[in-house]
Formats: C-alpha cells, sequence, structure tokens
DNA sequence: GGACTAATTTGAAACGATTTCATTTGCCTG
DNA sequence: CAGGCAAATGAAATCGTTTCAAATTAGTCC
C-alpha cells in the first residue's frame, strides 16, 4: 500500500498550509541491556579518609588547598580518590559553603532566538568558570517572574540573569529592589540598584527612518514593544527624533508601540494597509513581530522592496533568509549575553555593593533587499 | 545632524547583507537607589523555633506534615514564620533530603527551534511539580556532553533529559550505561537501559517522498544528518522505502546525510543543483538545513514550486513564512517535550529500574506551496 | 640531643534542615 | 481519678563537606 500520500490531498494555491491534528504518542516498552544494577554506592569523604589513614580534613585540604599537604601525603591521599572514584558531593559542598555555582536565568521565551541567543553566549561565558545555568520560562506573566526571583535567589543561585515582562510590574520592582543576590537586567531599565545590559534601540531607529526618509517615504509605521519596556520606549523615541532632525512631521498615527507577539505585528499590518493613505514602509520592531508583519503582507500580494519597504530588528533567519536578505537593525547579541555574564561574574567574585553598571550597546543599520524609494499603490 | 544615514550606502541588488563590525558596548556607570543594605539577614529554623517556644522538629513539621501538628501549635508557628519571613535553605534541604528538585537538560543547541519548543513543554510540564530546570548547552561536542553528563548527575539533578550529538560515542554511551538517575534520551538510540522519547522520522519521510513521487518527481534530493543518530538514519530508511514501494529505483546519488547545520545544506544544495542531471525536488530535512538551503537556491535565481519542488522538516517561522508556506514534515514539538518530562517524572517518583520506555510520536505531512510537478530546468 | 619554630595534621564544630525515637502530653473510658 | 492509648513534642542523629583551633610532626640550630 504505497497510496499513503493519497490521504494529502494537495491544496496548492491556499495560502494556509493544513494543519492536520497529530495523535498522542504511541507508547512502545521495550527490554535492552540489562538494569545493570547501577547501585552507584557513592563514596563519601569519611570512607577515603579511613582507607588513606588520613583525617576527614587532609583529604578535603587535598582537594581544596593542594599546596598545604605534604607532598607524601598528597600523593597517598590522591591514589586513594582515584582509586575509589571520590568525587565531592555538590550538595553538602553547597551546604557547607552557603554557595551553588549556579546562575539563574530568567526570561520571557527561550524559543526567542533572540533569547537563546544571549542565553548561550551567557553560558558559553560561565561554564569554563565552573558554572551551571537554571533556566526559568516564564511565559512573561509578571507573578511566575516574581515567583522565580523568590525560588532562585533562596539559595538556590549565586546570581540572576533576567529580562521582566514590564517594568512597572510593582511585583518584580519590590523583588529587585530588595535581591539578595547580585543581579544583571538585560534590555530592562527598573530605578533600582542592579547591573545591567542596554541596546542602544533609539539610536538604531533613528539611522534606519533617516535612511528610509532619505529615500522619499514619509508615511513610514512603526509596530513595536509596549513602552512600558525599554525597546520599545526607545525604538518610539527614535522613531519621533528622526522626524524632528529633519523637521519633517512625524506620522504619529503609524505608531503602534504595544505587544512584542507576531499576532500583533499581524493585526496591525493588516489594519495599516487598510489605511486611506497608508505606510508607503514599515518597520517590524522585533523578531516576533516580523513574523506577524510578513504573513498579513503575504495576504495582500504585495511584493516587499517594491510595493513597500521593511525594515526589521535584529538578525534571525527569517530576516536574512526572505526572499533576499531584509534591511535591519542589527546588534551583537552574543557579546551582549557575554558581557551580561561578565558583569555578573564581577559582582559574584567581589562583594562590593556599589555603584551599578550600565553598558550600552551599539547597533548597527544593515542594507539588505527590502527598501525602496516609496511608490504609489494602486486601490 | 541628520546625515547618519549617509554612512549607510544602499546596495540594494547584492545579495549579501553589509556586515558591520558592531564595536563593544559603551561603559556607563549610573547611581540610583541607595545600595539599600539588602543584608537579607537569613532567618533559620532554629531561630523560628526558639521565637516560637517549640523545638526545632516542630517547626519541620509544620511544614512537611501538618496533619501530625496540634492546630493550636500550627497556629502559633505559622504566625512566626510568616512575620519572620522565613523559608527554608534550600541547600540544606537538598543535603538532608538527597534530592535537588532539578532536572537536568542537555542540548545541543539552545537556539535550535525545535530544542528550545522542547524545553519549553518540558518546563511547562516540571514547574508546577516543583521542578527546576538546569540547561547547558554542549555545542554538540561529545566531550561536552560527556561532562555534563558527569557534572550533573552527581548530585546536582533528580533526572535528566538529552539529545546527545552522536550514538556511536563511546565516552556518551558509557556514561548513559551506568547513569545514577533517571534519564530520557530525546530522538536518540542507544542500546542502554534508558527511556527515550523518538519521532517516527522514516514514516514522514517515505509519505513525503511518495507525494513528490505522486507528482512526477523522479530526481529527488534528501540533505539531512548523519546516519550515526535517529533522524538522519530514520529519514534516509524512509527516503528509501519509498522508493522502494513503488517500484522505482531510488536515485541514490542525491542523499546527503552528513551533517544537521545551515553551512551543510548549503554547500550541498550548491552541488547538487551543479550536477548534470540535477533534482526537481530537495528535501531539507532539518530546520537548520532548511536556511542553507534556501540561501543556496536564492544565488540561482530558482523560484520554489515552479523551478524546484521544496519540503523540510519541522515548523519553523522560515518554513511557514517564506513566500508562502513550506510544504513541510512537521510534528507536535510541545507533546514530545512533555511526554519526556511525564516519563522523567514517572521515574523520579517510583525508583523501579525496568523496563525502559519508548514513546514514538508520529508526523505529519502539510501541504504548503513550495511543491509542484518537476519543470525541467534550462541550462 | 634538646629546644625552638615552622609546617602538617588532626578532631571536632559548624552549616541548616529532616527524621527517628523516646518521652511527654492530652484525651477518653471505666 | 487512675489507667491506657494515641497523638504531639523534643532531643539527638544525620547528611557530607569545610574550617579552625589545637596537637602533632618535621626541621633547624646550637
Amino acid at each position: 500500500m504505497p497510496q499513503e500520500s493519497c490521504a494529502f490531498a494537495c491544496r496548492f494555491g491556499r495560502i494556509d498550509p493544513r494543519r492536520v491534528e497529530v495523535p498522542r504518542g504511541t507508547l512502545v516498552s521495550t527490554l535492552m541491556m540489562s538494569p545493570l544494577e547501577h547501585a552507584g554506592k557513592t563514596v563519601t569523604i569519611r570512607e577515603v579518609a579511613e582507607e588513606a589513614g588520613v583525617s576527614v580534613g587532609t583529604v578535603s585540604r587535598v582537594l581544596n588547598a593542594p599546596a598545604t599537604v605534604r607532598p607524601a601525603t598528597l600523593e597517598k591521599v590522591r591514589a586513594v580518590i582515584d582509586r575509589m572514584g571520590f568525587q565531592p558531593d555538590p550538595r553538602a559542598q553547597n551546604m557547607r559553603r552557603r554557595t551553588t555555582m549556579t546562575v539563574g536565568f530568567i526570561i520571557n521565551d527561550i524559543t526567542n532566538p533572540m533569547h537563546s541567543n544571549v542565553f548561550k553566549a551567557a553560558e558559553a561565558e560561565l561554564r569554563p568558570r565552573g558554572f551551571t545555568l537554571h533556566l526559568v520560562n516564564t511565559g512573561g506573566e509578571p507573578q511566575r517572574e516574581a515567583a522565580a526571583i523568590d525560588m532562585l535567589q533562596r539559595g538556590r543561585v549565586d546570581g540572576l540573569m533576567m529580562t521582566i515582562n514590564s517594568e512597572q510590574d510593582a511585583e518584580c520592582r519590590a523583588r529587585l529592589a530588595t535581591l539578595r543576590v547580585p543581579g544583571v537586567l538585560l534590555d530592562r531599565e527598573v530605578p533600582v540598584h542592579i547591573d545591567s545590559v542596554m541596546t542602544d534601540h533609539a539610536t538604531g531607529m533613528r539611522q534606519a527612518v533617516d535612511y528610509l526618509i532619505g529615500l522619499g517615504h514619509r508615511r513610514i509605521a512603526l509596530i513595536t514593544a509596549g513602552t512600558d519596556i525599554s525597546p520599545g520606549r526607545e525604538r518610539k523615541r527614535g522613531f519621533v527624533e528622526a522626524f524632528a532632525n529633519r523637521g519633517i512631521p512625524c506620522p504619529e498615527d503609524l505608531i503602534r508601540a504595544r505587544h512584542l507577539s507576531a499576532a500583533y505585528g499581524q493585526r496591525e499590518t493588516s489594519t495599516l494597509l487598510r489605511l486611506a493613505d497608508p505606510p508607503t514602509a514599515i518597520i517590524a520592531g522585533g523578531n516576533q513581530i516580523l513574523v506577524g508583519v510578513l504573513h498579513a503582507i503575504q495576504q495582500q500580494g504585495i511584493e516587499i522592496g517594491r510595493d513597500l519597504s521593511l525594515v526589521t530588528c535584529d538578525r534571525t533567519d527569517l530576516a536574512t533568509t526572505y526572499p533576499g536578505p531584509l534591511t535591519l537593525i542589527d546588534r551583537d547579541v552574543e557579546a551582549i549575553g557575554r558581557t551580561a555574564a561578565d558583569l555578573l561574574l564581577e559582582r559574584m567574585a567581589e562583594k562590593s555593593v556599589d555603584p551599578p553598571r550600565r553598558v550600552v550597546f551599539p547597533t548597527t543599520l544593515i542594507l539588505g533587499h527590502s527598501c525602496g524609494p516609496p511608490r504609489p499603490r494602486a486601490a
């Protein structure tokens, strides 16, 4: 019966892909190797000490301060450690040292390529220093964010890197103000004593708008995050300033700054394109928004770069690949993650409390295929 | 000086976006709120006991077995706990309970949307049960994978979910064989006593190929992972079987199964398209490979769906958005993550060792805009 | 060889909870 | 009110490591 494919009628020409409900997975029991009795009788430092004929304190020093133990003893104890396969129990170390060698990473959505790239870079910086990362995905719900901060800082991590959903949320702000471990805020601005790594979204946006104005555009639309977080606020500011600098009236009616989501991007794009005097250029202020913008545009049969100019923020597979690379406001996401990790490492090392640091990263306008001179659209 | 944009010469018409090196971020010191002396004098159970006039054992029972304590005492102690803001130190709990309420997640690349979606789903399932996740990004390096397993299972986590880079790696296999904590393998097949969550890539591929054959294609190319991991092996098997079922000779020369990367996808696509008898359809067996395939195709000025049919694996923004949705082999990634978490939860709850379970998820062929009848390409 | 100093090592006390076990308390019945 | 039983409590052990004062050993000089 090689006719399986007949079940999938070809629906060439429709936009929406057919989404067939995926049934629950099948459970198959298998028996491979024997259970193997990995009894894992853990060896303790006490047993090592007894076996080596020394005290536990000496074994501890062999591991943590080898210089203070006589070479002969050192060698003897090390041999026993290797032979018995002893490894100190991290739980006991955490307990005694009041430390965990763990950093918490609280993020809105790890699925977002910007976030996962920041995480990756931070992890790459922290791992060689012996740190492991706890990742909490909050889905942008403030109470989960607050709960995550509470849970993690209570002896679970030595430091915290995070992005919160709204800078205005009282619960989160209160937690940040009384943080018990070093912390770094990512792209968020909260009037609290804490380090932060920011991006100069305003300048990036100003450059992009200026570029579009230079091409002849006046009806430029901006769709971006809400103004309760720095990226939304700064992008909007840069947008407005670009017009002001040129002495050209800003098309306030084309600014949409509410959410960072594909759905929002799609909805607002559809609305904008139906206006009596529609935009000749759209700036997608966020990589999720871009997805929505493109979906909306596809439904209208508009060709990007010819009928409509498009600028997006952040380098994603979609932005660099969409038939031809899009013009985009880029930033070095890896450097951001690395820097956040560095700031945290410093804070965790020296307990000095004073002054909070703030690192601002620049953006770069990268020209792609998605912009051209404005072209009046026929109705 | 609104002339900032003059620095960015419009390079309309070139494919490669201009990549300007982003300078290191600017460091700005700021002083906001006063240091706040969040001394955070931690309250211990001993202090609570003394304050409430009971023993530490009673306080512990108030928290862990409220039913065994007299209502009057319960209330009294709870009041003190609230007043002093006592929360048990997780480090001490871990120590005594021989547990951490933490699960390790070892992954190749968290930047891959499939991986991050699996993680997200698993986290959503585990968090309400009180578990937090350690995420280790290995970059696919076997020694890092082995090191991660070692580090995590040694008293740092209660369970482990993971994908390894190659099922053949001796180091990793050895670790898996002697795992001391419950574990779940994701999309990997290793002859070891461990649970796994798999995808039926072979059937998905067979359907896709059969669909293309039905459209008239014979020169179909497959670019996918190496055969040292289940996805590559299974996809290749399904590919071959589809032809066998139809009694049509399989174009072995068009099978490329080595790496899961954009670079590999781009390189192989370029090569394939330059063949004397090039493929009329390409199957991108992996979301990263898709990126490379599309980049290669763009360089040739080929129109997908007309000049060349394309099928991809896994639903990503790019796959659903690339001018029109692509035909794709879909799977329920969330269900996979959720199921992996469920398997692990069961194992962690009851210590029963026997038989390893294997859940196989089906795939679904979703028809988009990217396939059509084969069209001979003019040279 | 003895005295003194410096270098090692030891043993016990944390660290902060949970858990066990013996003891006390509270309650009920006869 | 005494006796018996169940429930509640407290004291102490435990988890595995680090740390620190005290004790031991080694080394040096006369």
